[in-house]
DNA sequence: CATGAATGAGACTTCATTCAT
DNA sequence: TATGAATGAAGTCTCATTCAT
């Protein structure tokens, strides 16, 4: 069984890959370096990979496939709405806050002109799947009675803008010097004001 | 004998930079793009910029000058804070929609690793500025016993958010078949949830 | 009037790359190879020529082009079929014989499997129209009365041949130590078998 | 456990080098395609060879061994000298026409300058020991008195040029387009023409 | 002031060749 | 013997930047 390689090889350039793709964006980033943060040569990538684009493109796809189940909640069929929300949005800046995947928005933000799949496939695999989740928990509530009539397309990016705002800032912000946000004080402050302003009867 | 060189030479550059830089990136911008869209030479560029780098840093800040004031809305000192807040973020949605700076964020997130100066001078002097104007609405409002006792800080940034994901949408999945999202209505559905949520006396 | 090179300097460059591509074969050419001998940079080159494919290409046109024309004979239109093909016969081994152009069928039967469009062209710009021109000749011939009735298809590329393998001789085997052979006292034996050959009245 | 390496497959590695070369020249093949050819790995090949260039002039090599004792006619010693150059033309012509060898010009000629030793070694065993039996013939024939006394140096070229520009235009022309030429035909009009132009008492 | 032309550094990519299993 | 994996040298091409006119 001649392997010198570990089988895991891939994955090391992919780890690799996301550190230098992460600091300097796609066209910035130099393969040497991926190679030498590996400690490998720059010929050996093009064993695992086909060219830069390809590397980059397996890359994403990658992040989002081991990122994106951990990221979907433990889904509480019967509790009530407002409760499914609240560990939704809580779900979710707790994963964002591990860090790991922090940087992919920016990432994905960055390169969205010059990769437009890229693009593309992000919307359709991860945020348009979270945003239709809190679509149906936000429908629910209301065919409940549990919240206000409200346009719950729009409700639900008014909830997860937060999220996004906060990631954006540890990554973008929070390194040039900007005092961090604490994503999951965000959500908590975040979800309690939204849970009242969705709620019956309140108070214009 | 006209003037050689007009004397909005150095805007004529920075619209054509803005175009290109907003389209590829930092890095995958081409001078000779710039200069073909001026209609100059690409030695022409040279002399009223250093150079490349100094030819972006130049730009956002002429962005940042240009834009900003317009989207600082007039402040009303003493009407309630739910007004303040309402005009306030209303106002940021109508000039985001415009769409002459709504790719600037995009920009500066995906080149925030290459220029951590960027970020920094954008955050400084747009971000962290309208995040404490908020700020100051939300704590004027609490301490009327207009808004129930929040984190102020963190709300503010909740509140942004829903501008924030807004803006982000529209340029990096729009682009790639997204509906586009209409920003004044979700700011219209964030602003009446998130009063709601703010007011005296509802009930989480 | 800025002009630092000189308006020839495509032909420098292509002058420089028949050396090197008749000397090395397609891929083995090296581009900085024909920059050193321009004298120019490797980047120059591309000021002229799109890519390294481009250059060849242009330089089998441009050798087509400029040495075509010197190696189509007068023609005697007049003059018995016998002393127009021993004119045609003659003149193009005298042309061959410069050297100058020598090299080049060696390179495009060498290159042919590779661009089988220049095989193309070659066949169609120059192969085909001189033998189409012998053909010519000698249709004349045998409606005159003057050559036996031969297929003179066949009996252009028999009288053609001479000169074909003349020319290879020398290119291919000639370097090598052979010792080269003279072209015009070729084409005259070849003439003369070949026209006792074409005569009518011979013995078989 | 059947024999490791088949005994032949030095001829198995020769044989799909011979394909690769043929179709792209030798610094345009590459060992990898000659490898998958034979169905064994790249380092196989170097058991069996030392580098690319032995495999490519051990190959020159074995086809020259292999095909060219084929190619050498039956001698008829006693026949008149008409008949045996008829016949060695006609033996040629069909040999070349076999397809197998008839590559091989096309890929010496091209390579010639980059391997001046295969130049050499082609000229020297084959073509250099044709011409000679050819010269001898027409040798035997003027002194016999059957054909006009002519340089049969030159002669011989005359007489071979025929079957080089047919195998030339088959393998080079006719790939792209151009109709290929019977070669046995046009050998047959060739020796036809010759004959009559090198016979005693023909009229110029 | 303006430019066409030139360049050099640097990036990606290929492939013959080697090595450990 | 055979191979998958690895490499380093080399080559093509791009582009920010400079220079002479």
């Amino acid at each position: 069984m001649p392997r010198k390689t570990p089988p895991n090889r891939r994955e090391q350039i992919l780890a690799a890959a996301c550190d230098v793709f992460a600091a300097n964006g796609y066209a910035g980033a130099r393969l040497e370096d991926v190679a030498v943060r590996v400690g490998i040569s720059k010929s050996a990538l093009y064993l695992q990979f086909a060219d830069k684009q390809s590397l980059f493109r397996e890359l994403i796809d990658w992040l989002l496939e081991t990122s994106l189940p951990a990221a979907l909640p433990v889904e509480m069929e019967h509790a009530p709405a407002s409760e499914r929300l609240r560990t939704f949005v809580q779900a979710g800046a707790k994963r964002l806050a591990q860090g790991d995947i922090a940087f992919l928005p920016r990432l994905v933000i960055g390169e969205s002109g010059n990769f437009p799949e890229i693009a593309k496939t992000w919307h359709d695999v991860a945020v348009s799947r979270m945003l239709t989740l809190m679509e149906t928990i936000l429908d629910r509530g209301v065919a409940d009675g549990e919240f206000r009539a409200v346009d719950t397309h729009l409700a639900a990016r008014s909830v997860a803008g937060a999220l996004v705002i906060g990631v954006l800032w540890n990554t973008v912000f929070a390194p040039v010097g900007a005092p961090p946000l604490d994503l999951e004080a965000l959500a908590d402050t975040h979800v309690d004001i939204v849970l009242q302003g969705l709620s019956q009867g309140g108070q214009a």
